[in-house]
DNA sequence: TATTCTTATTGACCGGTGTTCAATAAAACT
DNA sequence: AGTTTTATTGAACACCGGTCAATAAGAATA
């Protein structure tokens, strides 16, 4: 058997999430395997499940940061000076839609993935994520809004990047498409 | 060896088709192998690679006659007598997110599938149904409407139906929130 | 320093996947 | 009866996620 690494070479959970993330972003969740994973950072498959409990946990670690990321972002843009309410509003469903195509294959796991055993790791990091969301429309909102509208508006971000995201659109490539939609869902909104 | 099968019981596409028909519907297309359709059909699972090239091509059969089906209720819904314009405006997004939700695992292939097998046999399919659909929003509009604006339309329909099946939600759970959906995107609209 | 203990890694192994293909037997044709 | 065509079988291949006994490196202890 050949031996064990020496300690200067030690496995870390941060070089395998490093590794990890560049194959996910660049090829999706289920076109990487760990063992994929394992060669990059070559070493066995096997010594990845001693730092994660398996492959969803590993993928869990990498889309909670995405969803602080987007959380950020949103709060950014409320913050922002100098704009008014009706340009913010706009500045958050593009962002949305911003984030969901340059990240689409996290966006997938993030708000789209059926595989029940990722889907129990996100727990409720879509959930906070809508309602910040939902809070932030409502307060920006002109006149009062049904939340049943706010979800609305909601599922046609999400309609987009989805949309997108499955024929592998670049946002720069649908840039002006996405103003269009934005423009659209509020529309609806007013 | 055990012997091959005897004429009476011999395999057809048809046959095939029934079985794994059932089965996608039931849990989706990665969730079933050749190997479960072999087992229910009582065969080899090699013996349906003689009647199908591979599994993508088998669920493109299967795919093509649902969009046949979708494209033919679109067709009823303008049609259809009795009714105003602006109803069968509304018909139509209803019965489109009807028909996603009540063919979950389908939709998901028809519409929003990434794996590049499938989406090669797909074809034209959607597009193809796309096109119908806008047609019937444009003529059933009553006023001028932007090709874009169809297309946004469009893709709210989508995001519905899309975050409804990923969490496996079925149409009479929400139809609620359906009709206030699509009474959302037509507010858009006008 | 010698020994024990803890920790991280390896890789064989399990049961699963889609797909290929030589062997073969049933049916059809000559 | 003999030949050809056709449909089926199942072993084999290269993958997959996940488990775990064996083991070696490093740390702690005597």
């Amino acid at each position: 058997m050949t031996p064990r690494k020496s300690a200067q070479d030690e496995l870390t959970k941060d070089a395998i999430i490093d590794v990890a993330r560049d194959l996910f972003v660049a090829e999706g969740y289920d076109s990487i395997s760990m063992r994929k994973i394992a060669k990059v950072l070559q070493c066995s498959h096997g010594a990845i499940y001693y730092h994660f409990k398996n492959k969803a946990e590993l993928f869990y670690e990498i889309i909670n940061h995405d969803f602080q990321q987007l959380n950020q972002e949103l709060e950014d843009t409320i913050n922002e000076n100098q704009i008014s309410n009706e340009e913010k509003l706009f500045l958050i469903l593009y962002r949305f839609i911003k984030f969901g195509l340059t990240h689409q294959n996290h966006y997938e796991v993030m708000f789209l993935i059926k595989d029940d055993e990722v889907k129990s790791y996100l727990a409720n990091g879509p959930y906070v994520s809508y309602q910040r969301f939902a809070e932030a429309i409502a307060k920006l909102s002109p006149k009062q809004v049904h939340m049943k509208d706010i979800w609305s508006l909601f599922i046609g971000l999400h309609g987009f990047v989805t949309h997108y995201s499955r024929t592998e659109t670049t946002f720069e490539e649908v840039e002006d498409l996405v103003k269009s939609h934005c423009q659209f869902l509020l529309k609806a909104l007013s």
